[in-house]
DNA sequence: TATGAATGAGATTTCATTCAT
DNA sequence: GATGAATGAAATCTCATTCAT
């Protein structure tokens, strides 16, 4: 977060719902801008371009989701309390923040190639959390000791993520934070029985 | 798959190859068209406009992509069996076909709220397809039997799909077929340890 | 009315409904062919272009339009009675058909400067009608003796061309044809008082 | 017309010169553009569509062409010299802007029935005044005591609007102002010998 | 004669970005 | 820093007309 630069927050926050509401495509410059308060123009004083817009919007909140993770989980003593707890925030979070669902979920897939990598940058951090949680819960014992970290992450971050996509597709009808044991269950024990 | 409409077919092959190429929002209609070896118009003869050609060519791929999945697993016995093959058969697939791969992966995403729940639809015949296995493996005491087949499905599914596109977004350079086996085994151990 | 020529007599007829219906420039020529229950080739194996067929209807309907108007007129005695005989049925045959005149009032006058010109030369005829009972009322010493007449036939045609598309505009809600009388006599007398 | 608006009256002028010359169906908004030196999208700060141009321009036009007449009327004793002034200024206004004269007679008309309704509500002003004029007129006694407004105006604007349609169709080739007097006379005397 | 699938030119409108004030 | 009027490139889709059958 840029310190001591309200128009940049203003207009980041401006962009979440803007795009939340109208979608991706039909969230032109000028009404971002409209929204946020400020003239066209300034736009381009604190970013390079509409994509630029777009990435920032992420990594603001992305910072934020990833960091309120990290906080959460510091204090717990092993890796099957810290990947529940991983997976409460994750959907507590999005639960709690309608548009910032919308925009993560549905929106910011909409973009081309380029954009995707950048996002997967700033994604980058919160699978390293998921990796680190993984490792520990080897060296613990408590997971497989064959364990190959990526197959694992993605698993784990490929279940997260269909599953609040659903819940978003569905209008949120149901409650999605209810589902965290479940979910920590099925990743830990498997589908097999016991 | 439209019979004796050869210039519909030559189409939606065009419009895979295009879009692959140039990402849906550079795959102009001309552009189709050049490709497929017809004029501008005829394109309008055989689709609405440019976004039923996308959900076309999904409609057509996806419908081949599961129906020789379901005929891979009618000769399995058991549970596992379907599944693993079911694994493998989405992964082969899409790995036999790049331009496939990332049209679904990447270039579909990019749409709009509307044309999502046109997708989804189309996708629903293959997830009940997996709802069928996780239904017989309770059956078959191979899997839990407090096991919600929306949670395990979405588990599943995830899993494939974040594991499909990553392999995309790192330019296919490593070999994605031969993790199926690893991955039916997370699927159906889950992380802990034995 | 060309004879023997079914498809040629099915398409113009086709043309004044579809035209009447959907306006001018929302009439294609695929439209016109549905409606006749031909292809849409065959319209020009009757027709040079698009225009042809606009140009035609009004020369076939116009044809019968004047036609009637002369027969009509024919065995009237005086100036007098022609004219009131003329401005009835001129109103009298657009009251009676509903599509005529639109496409006359309003349609037809949604053309180019060229097809202007060929419909001016089919009302040529209608005017020249005009002319004549002109000429017979100023040598019957009925009319004015130094009535010029392009003047008086420019006055009596765009008073009851102005009429009927002021009736049409209106949604033909009021009865037309009844005015027949009052326009003659306002025609003949004008505006001053008596 | 806007005040402080310089670009929308160089739109509305090169509008006129544009349609006047190509005709409205031939007068691109680029080729407009290009006349009132401003870009394409400028246009678009400025009228809604294209459709909206024509209509501009006739309000603009006609509102002009409205008041200078209202203006000639008032110092006019009775309604037989405002009459005479009417004709006068309406012929005169028309051949004076040879542009005008074709929009508002030729290109105007080719347009479909809800802009038909726009420009005349834009005309109802102009109508207005004639009804004034034969109502004085009746009060008077100038002007038979029976006259319904609707036919005399009928016939007062239906009379002016064809000379002036005939005089743009004959390429201006004779003079239309000269006839005021004429068709004056022939509107209040009607036909008949004296 | 009759068909109708195929053609392809052509124009409106949007919107990210700039720059003079 | 802030403004917002102006820019202008770019692409979908329609429909009159053709021509091989």
């Amino acid at each position: 977060m840029k310190k001591n630069k309200p128009k940049y927050n203003m207009i980041i926050e401006a962009a979440v719902k803007v795009i939340a509401e109208n979608g991706y495509h039909a969230s032109q410059v000028s009404k971002i801008a409209k929204k946020a308060g400020v003239a066209d123009g300034t736009i381009y004083l604190y970013f390079k371009n509409k994509e630029d817009i777009l990435v920032s919007v992420f990594e603001e909140k992305m910072g934020q989701f990833i960091e309120q993770i990290k906080v959460a989980i510091m204090d717990k003593a092993d890796a099957h309390e810290k990947l529940l707890t991983l997976i409460r925030m994750h959907f507590e979070q999005l639960a709690a923040d309608h548009h910032l669902a919308i925009v993560t979920q549905l929106e910011l897939r909409q973009s081309n190639l380029g954009l995707r990598r950048q996002i997967n940058r700033v994604l980058k951090p919160y699978l390293d959390v998921i990796d680190a949680i993984i490792e520990q819960g080897v060296e613990e014992k408590t997971y497989q000791t064959d364990l190959t970290s990526p197959l694992a992450r993605q698993m784990i971050f490929g279940t997260l993520d269909e599953m609040v996509t659903n819940w978003v597709m569905k209008e949120e009808k149901y409650d999605l934070v209810s589902q965290a044991e479940a979910v920590h269950r099925l990743l830990i024990h498997g589908l097999q029985a016991k």
